[in-house]
RNA sequence: GCCGGGAUGGCGAAAGUGGUAGACGCGGCGGACUUAAAAUCCGCUGGCCUUCGGGCCGCGGGGGUUCGAAUCCCCCUCCCGGUACCA
């Protein structure tokens, strides 16, 4: 070693807040729309303002931060913002538990997260930065309600809604969970959710179901997409109107969804969702006294015991018959909680024989079980369990010895003709409901007059303000119901006094387009402007957790193409390829406070530096897999990030030796980094470069090594380390003797003629099995590879004895004798 | 139940198309430096057997295809995520 003059060791708590103030004096990251470059944008979800970052956030972030400044060094202009989502209920909630107010809460957690995600070194246009909770924000986010309002994608409806009696407020579909039990629980704060007939808030987003179907041109993972078709639930099939022969609360049938029309004659009953309309009127006096206790009892246990699949299929008859549409024999009319009036026409029809429920139904009832698609090899025997598989029709009039799949359509379309049917398209999705009866959200831009209704608030007088001496104490009315100030407002039409509407939005209307307005964030005439979202948009890269699979990727994507639809943009998606990071856990279980498993970043920072934290969280797996955090590893990033400082800094014993073998391991390197920072491998791509520096060190040692390779090698070595590691190669980009940051250089270019080696081990095999490995030149003939293998002692000695069959040869690669 | 994803040394993990299993790192063991320790550097490190040449076994389990399987096919077990009477 020739450690002539002592290097100065590394000291990261120096070096990372010197480089990060010039970054930021110098505006290194400031993203310039006319820049001439290829724009690009790379967006990491948004962060909630929870104030305690941890090392999650380092986890979501690091990667994305070492994409942006890899795609810069790719010679692109790109936009990597980060701002935050500040409105919800936990705000509101610390706020009560601190008695703090939720804005006070919210932005002292913004300043502290700020304050530490500066730490990082990532290389965010900060400039850009907003919190949703900005009233220059939400007015925006409230401007994008009344334009749904006035294409009608908005609209008040009563609905079935779920109520979060821990939370005091309604919840989307999507914000209820299931607990182990099969009962829905809230997203948050795992209460059992109610049931409420309340007028709410929509937004049509089942107008877009079948859009949303479609992916064609995403790069997104197939999970995700598969996630997301199933949420919506699109099944084909067909609606079949049972006649009652006379009219009973305006209605002269019933009608039924189903995906298998074709078993329609083997229809013995239907059976009704207990909460269904026509329920109370269909009900004959003798059995009225059984049907109103079970739609009691139905209602008591509603979404509780109600949502358990296993338990027996209870239900009651109504003493009311309907007519079969083709035969007009009697069907029998139940009611039975397996049915849900929230899908379908909240009514089914009973085929025994060929759904399963229905078989048991049945079966527990007496009720006939008439086969109609014949199972294979079936005898004409009744069935000991229902059959849902493929086969011909039977016992079904003109369609008999149709094949079911013709037959599905045959018999809507044979419906369609007598006027009792046809084919139709059922969903799962429903409308998403945004309001919140909450305090700490965006208000939404209502009023109600006595004379003209519900009027939208005026446009110029967005914002509608958040008081900010609200009661905001949950009670499950809306808080704001409470602030007179607030409440009482003229109408803008008629003048006369109105109410506001006091309910908030759903966060997830904030979140979906935030996207948008990092874009043109301080543009004061409209949420973006046109001109920079064709520039920008859609985001070209977007990386977050798996979690908002059905919530947030879900209504951001149906929030683009309303907002297409409105004229307002004009792309289709708003995320052209999506990642999904895995979770880090500490002992395997995921970080929260309860738990006290959160790991803080700060510690591990101010103990290694922002670059070793930030490798070790790279370094640990696959990005998409998650991880463990376990301290012990980390001490292995930051020796090699000062093995990397003392190899860039420490004089070489200069000649012209090795001069091919250090370019061969700089390319073999550069290549390796590229592919894999392509990929997002970013694990093996920090064991790339650990291998070079060896392998640097081990040529080292060796003697006197090539100038000027030995420079390539280390300039290559830091330029590829500069994404990961912004803090050191700056540093030591400057100390090596560049001028210039090395953020702003290019990425070195790979040429795979100088990575080459000239010779190659070549595997030697008897029977598939490894027996000796051969130093040969590249390009080795068959020939000379057998040669060279039958001079190994230990390949003679396996085939000794034996007959030579066959010899695989894979060029440079492989032999494989073949003998017995 | 159904739909996805996964299981590789003591640990985190590597192994684009079937072709040297365990790269890289942690931990461990041994050595150098030191009065000593820390730090650093060097060597070894899947298991079993060994006459020290090597041999056998090993990628959740069991079958199969193949000259050759972590990788392809079939069956099974366990773990994680989603969903759950959707007609």
């Amino acid at each position: 070693m020739t450690t002539a003059t002592p290097i100065p060791p590394y000291d990261p708590a120096e070096l990372e807040p010197r480089w990060r103030q010039r970054w930021d004096v110098d505006e290194l990251y400031r993203v310039d729309n006319d820049d001439p470059r290829e724009p690009y944008y790379f967006l990491t979800m948004l962060p909630y303002t929870s104030g305690d970052l941890h090392i999650g956030h380092w986890y979501a972030i690091s990667p994305s931060d070492t994409a942006a400044r890899w795609l810069r060094m790719q010679g692109k202009n790109v936009l990597f913002p980060l701002g935050y989502d500040a409105f919800g209920l936990p705000a509101e909630n610390a706020a009560i538990n601190n008695n703090t107010h939720p804005k006070q809460w919210t932005y002292n957690n913004v300043e502290a997260m700020t304050r530490q995600m500066k730490t990082m070194g990532a290389s965010f246009d900060w400039s850009r930065e907003f919190a949703t909770s900005d009233p220059e924000y939400y007015r925006w986010t409230q401007w994008w309600f009344l334009k749904l309002y006035e294409h009608g994608l908005a609209y008040r409806g009563s609905a079935d809604c779920n109520f979060c009696p821990g939370c005091g407020t309604v919840l989307a579909n999507e914000q209820v969970n299931r607990n182990d039990e099969g009962i829905g629980v809230c997203e948050r704060c795992e209460s059992i959710v109610e049931a409420k007939q309340m007028e709410q808030w929509m937004f049509r987003i089942t107008n877009y179901a079948d859009e949303l179907l479609e992916f064609d041109g995403l790069d997104w993972p197939e999970p995700i997409k598969l996630m997301q078709r199933n949420w919506i639930g699109r099944s084909e099939g067909a609606e079949i109107s049972f006649p009652l022969g006379r009219t009973i609360g305006g209605e002269d049938r019933i009608t039924v969804f189903t995906t298998r029309p074709d078993t329609l004659f083997g229809c013995t009953f239907m059976v009704l969702a207990p909460e269904h309309p026509l329920v109370a009127e269909l009900t004959s006096a003798d059995r009225r006294v059984e049907v109103e206790a079970y739609i009691e009892q139905a209602r008591r246990q509603n979404e509780i015991e109600r949502q358990s699949t296993k338990r027996e299929k209870t239900g009651v008859f109504t003493g009311a018959y309907a007519k079969h549409p083709f035969t007009g024999d009697d069907i029998q009319i139940w009611i039975a909680d397996y049915v849900l009036l929230t899908y379908g026409t909240g009514a089914v029809m009973g085929v025994p024989a060929h759904d399963e429920r229905d078989f048991a139904f049945a079966s527990e009832r007496g009720i006939d079980i008439p086969v109609v698609i014949a199972p294979p090899d079936w005898d004409g025997q009744s069935l000991a369990e229902a059959y849902t598989g493929p086969g011909r029709m039977v016992n079904s009039a003109q369609f008999d010895g149709t094949d079911w799949q013709d037959g599905k359509l045959a018999v809507a379309d044979a419906l369609d003709e007598i006027g009792l049917g046809g084919r139709t398209v059922s969903y799962r999705l429903r409308d998403w409901l945004i309001s919140r009866q909450r305090y700490w959200g965006a208000p939404i831009p209502m009023i109600y007059c006595e004379s003209c209704g519900t009027v939208p608030v005026p446009e110029d007088d967005l914002p509608v303000l958040l008081p900010d001496d609200a009661e905001f104490l949950p009670t499950g009315a809306s808080p704001l119901a409470r602030h007179e100030g607030f409440v009482n407002v003229d109408c803008p039409v008629c003048g006369e006094a109105g109410r506001r509407e006091t309910d908030t939005m759903d966060t997830f209307m904030c979140s979906n387009w935030y996207m948008y307005r990092y874009v043109d964030p301080h543009n004061h005439d409209a949420p973006i402007g046109a001109e920079l979202a064709d520039q920008w948009l859609p985001v070209d890269t977007y990386t977050g957790g798996a979690e908002h699979a059905v919530m947030h990727l879900f209504y951001a994507r149906f929030f683009a193409k309303a907002a297409r639809d409105m004229s307002v943009l004009s792309i289709d998606e708003p995320f052209a390829k999506l990642f999904n990071q895995g979770t880090i856990t500490k002992d395997g279980a995921k970080m929260s406070k309860s738990r006290g498993n959160v790991v803080n970043p700060d510690e591990w920072v101010g103990r290694y530096g922002a670059d070793t934290v930030r490798l070790y969280l790279m370094f640990l797996g696959p990005w998409e897999a998650g991880g463990d955090w376990d301290d012990s590893g980390i001490s292995g990033q930051w020796r090699w990030l000062n093995r990397v400082w003392n190899l860039a800094l420490e004089p070489v014993d200069s000649g012209t030796e090795h001069a091919d073998a250090i370019r061969r391991a700089t390319h073999r390197m550069i290549g390796k980094v590229s592919d894999d920072i392509a990929r997002f491998r970013f694990n093996t791509m920090i064991a790339a470069m650990m291998e070079f520096t060896n392998e640097l060190q081990a040529i080292r040692e060796q003697g006197t090594v090539d100038a000027a390779a030995w420079r390539e090698a280390i300039d290559a070595l830091l330029l590829c380390l500069a994404p990961s590691a912004p803090h050191i190669t700056e540093e030591l980009w400057q100390q090596t003797g560049h001028s210039g940051s090395i953020h702003e250089q290019r990425w070195p270019e790979f040429d795979e003629s100088l990575a080459r080696a000239e010779t190659v081990t070549v595997v030697v095999q008897v029977n598939g099995k490894l027996r000796d490995k051969l130093d040969l030149p590249l390009g080795t003939s068959q020939q000379d590879a057998e040669a060279a293998a039958r001079d190994s002692e230990r390949v003679l000695a396996q085939i000794a004895g034996k007959t030579l069959h066959r010899v695989i040869w894979v060029p440079d690669k492989l032999l494989n004798f073949v003998a017995n």
